[in-house]
DNA sequence: CGATGCTATGACAACGCTATCATCATGCGT
DNA sequence: ACGCATGATGATAGCGTTGTCATAGCATCG
């Protein structure tokens, strides 16, 4: 009799697949065939089984099934951020896109921490996933590296300011920046102010200021003022620093904010302080947030679509499981709103 | 020569503790047992294997190790949805929770559906999670099977108003309803409107609904006019209703609105409309968002701590693998914001 | 100096499935 | 009646780790 090296832990009553098949009396193999509703087996024995199924309450291993068949069925996601809604918006999309398939997402935020995203991505790769999804193109070395080297498809979202490792879908935030400006110029704007959020760690609102400075510069133009708090964006700091800028340099006649929160934070400033919008200082934000329609007068800004992103990054790995040779940009574009208050 | 039956599938080039081991010169044991940190191996070898470990790009496969291990290391999050921003609230606070220990958190959503929950929960399970959190009480009877025999920790989060299966984090919504009434009755309302959405779908505001009408009930009064709305929250929703509302039913002095969303589109039409609040009409919310506390007047609300929930609910699953005899509740409270609104 | 503990490492059987091949009835054409 | 395709089921070797036990080398000790 041959030895038996016996595990002690997790010796769980588990109810695995080799338990139906006792039961149901049919070998291991069939009851698979069931579970994955592969076509083979006759009416008869399939309800036998699934009478086993229940009455066990078996519900099958992803883990061993995933490493049977070397493939997860997983979708990594990564995100700086789960506070600033427009990331959530995308994951609404990611999930609509996977709802009827039969993947997986598995979400990882990073704190819009280079480093931190450097370790999320490395164990979501221990995951095995068969596509990543990962907000942003600026990465850390050893990032970049790994996600290439996974052989997966991996899609950057949001932005498209820069060359893709394999596809990347979003929009171009400098231009949004350059537009913001041109739209307002258009419409007789000429001194400018600028309220931000976050230092320069939302690469992207950096990307629009960038944009923004930019187009400035070409019309012969300059911001006249600026406040740039750090952290986490929120609309009592756009209240708060419009305060501030409005005391500072009270010749502004426009204030282009980083995104709709800050705006409508800069917004309510100026009706506590009855100050006259946008006869007296206009308004301009970012994000084409659902709230900055239903403002007492509506907020003009840049309508970006988070969820189509989310959605089309989803489409984009489910299409194919190799990726397109050279990259791919997908411009999900941007969109002025006019509102009222710029 | 033994016949050797051949895998054609998956047969990718990747890199897996042979690879290394081979590499190093040493056994997979003990590449194992430097990947996991387990210390009883030499400062050299341990060197040799990590130069390995970087040249090769060498990243452990989870699923092979939680297979092995039976312990997936894997925490199952579902949430009704992400559109509103109480759930990525709560999932920032499961976040912090889970940040400094080797558990990933899996997310689903179920669109306030019971069956796609049943639907998710077994999905989720089937990764042999080691714990489970899931917003609500409200399940159908094959999910709370499911969740019952799996053995694992359960938490129920958000609302406390029901008996638990292993435990339950947060509030009760029931109780918020009733504070809020007697609450504005001290300050003298008599004529009450209620707003709000969702129909029966979200039963955290049903319940706040029923605790506004039983503590109307017990103060002789009822609610003069309502509106809900299906499908879910918005500002714009509140907004409309709001209007609708006043139009309807001049008389009533005070809004209880489902939540903050909603009455913040109330004050935006009272802004608009020139309607003084909380003069001409009063407006009482639910949750406690940021924003609230950002409007030209402070929104009055009752504030609930959704990050504290998730984390809360993240540290009962850590403290312990096994199941507290009997149940437990957990009561995060809520606390009345008074506001400049009513 | 042999017995006794350590420490560092190796060997190898699980873990619960799936992919692949083998087998065994049936029905069918000729 | 015979060979052969076809459909249903079974047997079994992986999948890439980890847990457990075995072992070799070496210092310690009476």
């Amino acid at each position: 009799m041959a030895k038996q090296k016996q595990r002690l832990v997790g010796r769980t009553n588990h109810v695995s697949l080799r338990d139906v098949a006792l039961r149901a009396e049919v070998s291991e193999s069939t009851v698979s065939r069931i579970m994955r509703n592969q076509d083979l087996v006759t009416e008869a024995t399939r309800k036998r089984v699934m009478e086993s199924v229940r009455a066990l309450g078996y519900v099958p291993n992803r883990i061993a099934g995933s490493l049977a068949s070397l493939d997860s069925r997983l979708v990594g996601v990564v995100i700086p951020s789960l506070s600033n809604i427009v990331f959530p918006e995308v994951l609404q999309g990611i999930n609509a896109g996977l709802s009827d398939t039969d993947r997986q997402s598995v979400i990882s935020v990073t704190d819009y921490d280079l480093d931190r995203e450097e370790v999320v991505v490395r164990n979501l790769l221990a995951w095995r996933p068969g596509a990543m999804l990962i907000a942003g193109s600026t990465h850390t070395d050893a990032t970049r590296r790994m996600l290439d080297q996974s052989g997966i498809r991996i899609v950057e979202f949001m932005e498209i300011d820069n060359a893709p490792i394999d596809v990347v879908i979003g929009m171009s935030h400098v231009a949004a920046g350059r537009a913001s400006v041109q739209h307002l110029v258009a419409r007789g704007y000429r001194r400018f102010g600028y309220v931000g959020y976050g230092g320069s760690a939302d690469v992207r609102a950096k990307m629009r200021y960038d944009g923004v400075r930019e187009a400035l510069a070409e019309a012969g133009m300059t911001l006249e003022a600026e406040s740039v708090s750090v952290g986490q964006t929120s609309v009592e700091k756009g209240k708060a620093q419009t305060a501030d800028l409005c005391a500072r340099a009270p010749g502004v006649e426009v204030i282009i904010y980083s995104n709709d929160d800050m705006a409508v934070g800069g917004l309510f400033h100026c009706i506590g302080a009855g100050i006259s919008v946008p006869g007296d200082l206009a308004l301009f934000g970012f994000n084409g947030l659902e709230i900055g329609r239903a403002l007492p007068q509506p907020l003009s800004t840049i309508r970006s679509n988070r969820f189509l992103i989310g959605r089309r990054a989803v489409e984009e790995v489910l299409a194919s499981p190799t990726r397109a040779t050279g990259g791919r940009v997908i411009d999900t574009g941007f969109e002025i709103v006019e509102g009222a208050t710029a």
